[in-house]
DNA sequence: GGCCGGGATGCAATCGTTGTCACAGAGAGG
DNA sequence: CCTCTCTGTGACAACGATTGCATCCCGGCC
């Protein structure tokens, strides 16, 4: 019945392919792309004249410029971005750094700042560090080698921050904080947002509540476990330390960990700070046949279409994913514009969605 | 409890950034980045000597060589890509094209992309179209004014691919096959995909399967009705023409489509062609109320987590997705290398995997 | 009629890197 | 001792678009 498409080298069509002989018009004879050169040649003027009338800068009279364009669309001319952003010395790709592009969470957050940059003119170069600060700082050379104007990254590493801003490319970070430089940065109100989580389970009847939470100085999470603590505090409910459980990136050990929690900590609530840790969480849980929230409450951080979806639905702190992409392009757009405007550090509240992993507990 | 995130305008923390005082090295001193002539000074020799000690090729004596390679790394030399490209006429930046960011297949396809591509030292440029053929005609656009060396693109219009072929861009289409000229190609054997998972309604007892297909001439979608009208003839079942619902992308009214076939068509099963309409899917039978498999038995194309993690778990025709990626990537490195090389069209084999949203109808 | 002003265009330099070519020196062989 | 290689290096010309500056032409004005 299921066969597995690892093991087959895939059925392979070959066939050659064939150069037409209709020569396109959009190669100049020689097989060479088109350049300005030969637009200006068609039209009978001289590249400079080309170059105002195509990029709409200086004088061209009105007959001239309509000859050019004419030509520029028939030979199907497409102006090279290297010769520009050598001579301009800056281009219009912006670079954008996710820890995982697996990630929802990063996903939108992508597509966000794809939207606003889009909307200015300008191209989006995606790369992926695997949350290793070695593969953050080669994307960091190689935005740097190709003159990207500014660079939007959740930073692991304080390296990369750092290595840009000497080479004078604008950085904006996006949901943590840092660079030991000034910079941009589009975060979510952590503390604020895990509070509130927090804050319902002890209203709720719990006093062991677990808490998974990301093993890095991240203000991500270093936020979302202060908001923790302040919940407790605010209700004078004593912090057992036993109970917060720090996860390493990709530890393979982590529903381990989880179930070593479980077994030992006596919590009767988990709170995980991040998608991935929730669903790391709710896959120990159903292993463990326990029932939501009958026997455990949960919640989660950063909301993904999956908890909505399960049953019950997870309670969990809603993060404007997207808009924090927006908000980020923006931030960078506008350094662009001006490189010495006051420093922003743009702060969103998250929300808080109840649904039906959260109860008072069973012991009630 | 809720506040929402987009009413408040944000927090703004305001701090004007400084200039420190100390220049960096990597900076010479008029501000301007570190060129291969500045290197070349430090070292005491020609720009020509420079550039064989770091790119690798030529003549560089060891002295002379490990001189240069230390002033560059004093220096923080950053080779200019825009400079290399227009020289060398080619990039190493290899653009990738999807229709949704958002959506986890693609995601995952670009994933696999990526790790290729970094192996063998080049990047990826990413770009979203929404579906839209205007906007993928801008990215291939972008793509040859960056001299990309390839395209690797999920194709909406069979334009964008033309005129990459015709501007000499190596063109590799995955997951679906759209081009009118010769291209690579990598895609899931769509067709037997869907045969498989009809066959197995079929063999449940089902006789009458509502299909949720794309409204496109996409050969990703022809193949998998194609697949589910095979498995009905070998099954010497009659199709009833009226339980194929054709919903376009991003049609509002997708989900009253649904209802409508609910309502009209009395289909015992669902047999929804991807990820997207699986969930609406999803969504409307959970709104009526309808148990699966009880009442309705649901089978989807295109695996993602959520379906293993609802109840009951759906059944699932899974694509091998990140390794789609990684042949794309693969394929477009063989033709970047020799362009005459036999076009090639890589199928490879999905996989059911039997949840538990499938069950013989309730009528028996 | 000569001069001036400004509209419209072309010339040439420039961006930073690569690669071709010529050349300088050193060692070897005649 | 004088060529003849061969190794190692530097000068220079691209790559293609942009842009400051010079130029040219035309009408109008004194």
């Amino acid at each position: 019945m299921a066969r597995d498409p690892r093991e087959g080298p895939g059925v392979t069509v070959g066939a050659v392919s064939t150069d037409g002989a209709a020569a396109p018009a959009h190669v100049s004879p020689g097989g060479r792309p088109v350049t300005l050169a030969d637009v200006a040649r068609a039209a009978g003027t001289s590249a400079s004249t080309a170059s105002r009338a195509l990029s709409g800068r200086g004088y061209v009279s009105p007959p001239v410029r309509d000859r050019l364009l004419a030509a520029a669309e028939r030979l199907g001319y497409v102006p090279n971005a290297s010769a520009r952003t050598l001579k301009q010395r800056t281009s219009r790709v912006v670079g954008v750094v996710v820890s995982d592009l697996g990630n929802q969470f990063y996903a939108l957050l992508a597509s966000g700042v794809e939207q606003v940059l889009r909307g200015a003119g300008y191209q989006m170069l995606l790369l992926g560090d695997n949350s290793e600060s070695a593969e953050e700082l080669a994307a960091a050379r190689t935005f740097v080698a190709m003159r990207a104007p500014g660079v939007i990254m959740t930073p692991v590493g304080r390296e990369a921050t750092a290595l840009l801003s000497r080479q004078g490319v604008a950085v904006v970070e996006v949901d943590r904080r840092l660079a030991d430089v000034p910079c941009d940065a589009v975060v979510t109100d952590n503390e604020r947002g895990a509070e509130e989580a927090t804050a319902h389970l002890l209203a709720e009847g719990h006093r062991r509540i677990g808490l998974l939470v990301v093993d890095t100085d991240w203000t991500s999470d270093l936020g979302r476990l202060q908001g923790y603590r302040a919940a407790h505090a605010e209700a004078g409910v004593a912090v057992d330390e036993q109970l917060i459980v720090r996860i390493g990136f990709h530890a393979p050990d982590a529903e381990e960990r989880i179930d070593a929690l479980l077994d030992h900590g006596a919590p009767t609530a988990l709170f995980a700070a991040n998608n991935l840790l929730a669903e790391q969480a709710w896959n120990v849980l159903r292993r463990r046949g326990i029932e939501l929230p009958g026997e455990l409450s949960l919640v989660a951080f950063d909301d993904v279409p999956w908890m909505a979806m399960v049953e019950p639905g997870i309670t969990v702190v809603r993060q404007p994913t997207v808009e924090i992409g927006r908000r980020a392009a923006r931030l960078l757009l506008r350094r662009a514009d001006d490189p010495s405007c006051p420093t922003v550090v743009d702060c969103l509240e998250p929300m808080l969605i109840v649904r039906g992993s959260t109860a008072p507990p069973a012991s009630l």
